[in-house]
RNA sequence: GCCUCGAUAGCUCAGUCGGUAGAGCAGGGGACUGAAAAUCCCCGUGUCGGUGGUUCGAUUCCGCCUCGAGGCA
């Protein structure tokens, strides 16, 4: 079975550079698993690597989108599937790398999405009939077709709850269905690399990361986006970094203000990013506060 | 110098008609199957500024002190 190497870890953690270290030392091609950085335009605010960063390096699941498009783990998964059989083809070990956990389970799990796509109109319904009766009256609906799927979803996490009614509302079938037991993937063998640092030391590097990007001009990043038309209700824009200097655009913070809601989302982030990885029971956690990058590598080196 | 108002959780503040106190945020823990950088759940003991007094009992009432904000000179 050949071998697929993912790298996670919260953001600002140092997965790019470990990532870039290792995907030279094995002659191979590197994947992204972000949420954000599969937009175009989106490059400070996403820390995407720059061409120089890349050292000539390719990258793949980096722009794929524009920044007005929605995108799914599905159209993750299908992408990124892609990538890995084009690699194990040439005989190379991809190197996946991001912190999206959910992209990152669509990889390892066999996760069948299936019929089940999105419904706008009936999202919206759904939406409607939270703001006139409560939250209570959509879970209601749930338990109705799909007590299972009710039972485990909380009555205020909205979203899930009308994900759940879509799928059932689309397919016919219950939600249950498709979120049963997970089963790891076949396809191919695993190396799971939690990459991670003191909680302190994560923190300073967070806040010391969003000076930078805002050093290197992640408002301007911004409006110019605004400028061609975006606005928060498009996906792309929901992202850290950008909502925020978004807001600050519109004059409804100040840049202080700003700057702070920037990195207190970050470090929010970060823990539920940490949160996510702890459930891998194969997850080999590395700590870069107490190893370099090249002690890193031949610890990788030797679990491969 | 005088007067007024404040001082309560890491921060912003609420409250106790006298029976030792609770929200938001921060922080911590957790969930997660087509929005996931999204969304959601759980966790609150702190000399109630200091010190005397009244009281069975004071964070609460009174005096003084310290610090802060404003006003009058």
């Amino acid at each position: 079975m050949q071998k697929i190497i993912i790298i996670v870890g919260p953001t600002a953690v140092g997965k790019t550079e470990l990532s870039l270290a290792l995907a030279e030392k094995l002659q191979t091609e590197i994947l992204s698993a972000d949420s954000v950085q599969i937009y175009k335009r989106l490059d400070i605010g996403s820390a995407k690597p720059t061409i120089e960063e890349m050292r000539g390096i390719p990258h793949h699941l980096i722009d794929c989108v524009a920044a007005t498009e929605t995108f799914s783990v599905s159209d993750y998964a299908a992408l990124a599937k892609a990538e890995i059989a084009r690699l194990h083809e040439k005989g190379q070990i991809p190197i996946i790398v991001g912190g999206t956990g959910l992209y990152v389970n669509s990889l390892i799990y066999d996760m069948h999405f299936g019929a089940s796509c999105a419904d706008d109109a009936f999202r919206l319904q759904m939406e409607n009939l939270a703001k006139n009766h409560g939250n209570t009256a959509v879970h209601d609906l749930l338990n109705q077709v799909d007590p299972v799927a009710a039972a485990r979803i909380h009555p205020n996490n909205l979203k899930r709850v009308i994900r759940a009614l879509e799928v059932n509302h689309i397919t016919g079938k219950p939600f249950a269905d498709f979120a049963s037991e997970p089963s790891k993937t076949k396809d191919y063998e695993v190396v799971l690399i939690g990459l991670v640092r003191p909680r302190d030391r994560l923190y300073a590097r967070i806040n010391e990361r969003v000076m930078l990007m805002l050093e290197a001009g992640l408002v301007n990043e911004v409006k110019n986006l605004k400028n061609s038309g975006l606005d928060d209700s498009f996906q792309s824009m929901q992202g850290i970094g950008y909502k925020e200097v978004l807001s600050y655009l519109d004059g409804l913070t100040t840049y202080d203000e700003m700057v702070e809601a920037i990195r207190q989302g970050s470090r929010n982030y970060a823990k539920r990013q940490m949160t996510w990885f702890k459930r891998y029971s194969e997850i080999h956690f590395i700590d870069l506060q107490e190893e370099t990058t090249d002690m890193a590598i031949r610890e990788i080196l030797s679990i491969i």
